[in-house]
DNA sequence: AGCCAGGCCCTCC
DNA sequence: GGAGGGCCTGGC
């Protein structure tokens, strides 16, 4: 199925820019697990091709127009966003590049693995997370669109995101086995205070930033970084900053070194917050982009 | 060997 | 409220 789009979009460094951890390259496709289905995705031209398994094509796709932000109007951001040639310089490099609309539940559990480790440490986490407490996927009921597919062996079948209450009913231990750490305890406090109602992590999406911040970093182990993560990727919450050694690398060199100013994270948050305005995580992430991928040089 | 990762928490000042 | 150390694990 085609996905007309009208304005910027960068596929590739949508999914690939470090926000979501399910995406793999294939081809000229991208293939990823979103809404317990298999999903690939490819930009012709005139818009961005989707296949999907189990579910069929025509089921799925408000889910995944949404997903990508396929009605957001990137334009305006950018308009809102013209304010010096350090920024302007990284939204020209990633024109396109995306804010995607994650499910919260996976988002939180994503990012609160993301702490004190690495893009690929992350991804291997969240697939082992997958794989043991996830359902498998059963491509094989609608196998036209991946040819092959249902030949899989059963334990390389893809598996969904476990939900709260499936990761609820895992033990500490078992979680600690996935050598997540100290993060496994986390983990495992955020399942039992979603899956027993405690936190509604979608109806944060109807409150506003500062009452949602509040509430995630109520979470052990949610500081003010991963909840700026959340209510960016999957909240709605244009104007969160998460701020990670990175950000707080590209805030100081390229914006506040030239002032004499020194800012704990937090005052980063603030002070980024005044300067970029609404859309502040929209600056946030294409800063974070060209910074990991163009060092520090980049200008 | 020792340091640091896409942080957070606790302690101490 | 700000600085400093510890924490699981993995990679250099």
């Amino acid at each position: 199925m085609l996905l007309p789009i009208h304005q910027p979009f960068d596929l590739h460094s949508t999914l690939f820019s470090g926000q979501a951890f399910r995406w793999r390259p294939n081809g000229d496709w991208s293939e990823g697990i979103v809404f317990n289905n298999v999903v690939r995705l490819r930009h012709v031209e005139g818009g961005i091709e989707f296949l999907s398994a189990p579910d069929d094509e025509a089921a799925l796709e408000s889910l995944i127009r949404d997903y990508l932000g396929l009605d957001r109007d990137i334009e305006g951001v950018y308009g809102s966003l013209e304010l010096d040639d350090r920024l302007t310089a990284s939204i020209a490099r990633y024109k396109g590049m995306r804010i995607l609309r994650q499910d919260p539940w996976e988002c939180l559990v994503s990012f609160l693995m993301a702490q004190a480790s690495n893009i690929p440490r992350i991804t291997k986490n969240v697939e082992d997370i997958c794989k043991t407490f996830g359902r498998p996927i059963e491509v094989s009921a609608r196998a036209e669109p991946f040819g092959g597919a249902q030949d899989r062996p059963v334990e390389a079948r893809p598996h969904g995101f476990p939900t709260p209450s499936e990761l609820a009913r895992a033990t500490v231990d078992a979680l600690w086995d996935l050598r997540l750490g100290y993060r496994a305890r986390f983990i495992s406090a955020a399942a039992q205070a979603v899956d027993s109602g405690k936190v509604d992590l979608m109806a944060l999406r109807e409150d506003p930033y500062e009452a949602a911040l509040d509430t995630l970093m109520s979470l052990d182990g949610v500081g003010d970084k991963v909840a700026n993560c959340v209510l960016l990727f999957s909240l709605d919450k244009m104007e969160a900053f998460p701020v990670d050694v990175w950000i707080e690398r590209a805030l100081q060199e390229w914006y506040l070194n030239g002032k004499g100013q020194k800012l704990t994270r937090p005052k980063m948050r603030l002070w980024a917050h005044d300067y970029f305005g609404v859309y502040a995580g929209y600056a946030n992430h294409y800063l974070f982009h060209d910074r990991r991928l163009q060092g520090k040089t980049s200008s």
